[in-house]
DNA sequence: ACAATGTGTTAGGTTTACCTTACAATAATT
DNA sequence: AATTATTGTAAGGTAAACCTAACACATTGT
């Protein structure tokens, strides 16, 4: 099977920068995406067509990127595990926003599904009792 | 550069096997190798020698493989931040020792050094304070 | 000692992801 | 409209990991 899903890390990259210029409302190019994901403009030019195949967006050439349904909802899954992983280490690790987010980014594409939710559960519960937990750390550390 | 460090992510895992096999004083070939990461003779043929160029190992055809003092400071490295993810995930978010060392395996070789610094951190912290902090769980969820 | 089993390497391929160089097509500016 | 800049693609390469098949070399068991 090569057809839809299966989608690797890379793409999964190129993936995720084009649904935060879609949910941002912004027509995005490959040029500007080979900027954003530093990489080079033929790169993209390759990851588009693979995308296209995959029928994850809609693209030809010096035309907006626009995602297809399977796309956005290929891409929201991504989205929300960098999400999740970024709020975890900031929140619960204390990481820089900047940290956060680089890590996120490459974890993303592998951490499994069960370690997620448990890291939601505990952001949750940490939030909840953030007074006691501070309290508790404070006399620790 | 290309000659020591620089060491990829495919490089550690074998590193990480055979580090395990010589704390453990077991006599590691490199069929056996093959067998442990579920990987071909061949490809581990290939990663062989390219550790040899890196001086990781030392190692000639039919012998057990060997690990160099850079190759033992290399593995442990790889081997330690195995363990502190291994042992967050098992103890701080509850997961199986299983799917924390899948999880683990993979993220080893990607996550920052801070983050780890942070989960050692947060490990202890809350074996000291299991007691409230679980107290406090059970009120929460 | 010799056949069977196990071990290692080579050669030749694949896939993913990246690159540079060079050129083509489009858009923008003057 | 013509020039300049931007954007896209094609060709050709590299590098890491992996594979299978075929063969060479070693070890073991009878």
């Amino acid at each position: 099977m090569n057809t839809a899903k299966n989608i690797t890390s890379g793409l999964e990259d190129y993936l995720e920068e084009i649904y935060i210029a879609h949910t941002n409302n912004k027509p995005l190019k490959g040029a500007e995406l080979a900027r954003k994901l530093n990489v080079s403009r033929a790169s993209v030019s390759e990851a588009l067509s693979r995308l296209v195949e995959k029928k994850l967006i809609n693209y030809s050439s010096y035309e907006a990127i626009s995602l297809t349904k399977s796309g956005i909802s290929e891409a929201k899954k991504v989205y929300q595990k960098h999400h999740i992983l970024k709020d975890f280490f900031e929140k619960i690790l204390d990481i820089t926003p900047e940290e956060a987010g680089e890590n996120a980014c490459k974890i993303e594409h592998i951490v499994s599904q069960n370690i997620l939710d448990k890291m939601i559960e505990y952001t949750k519960f940490y939030q909840k009792n953030k007074e006691q937990i501070d309290r508790l750390k404070k006399d620790t550390l």
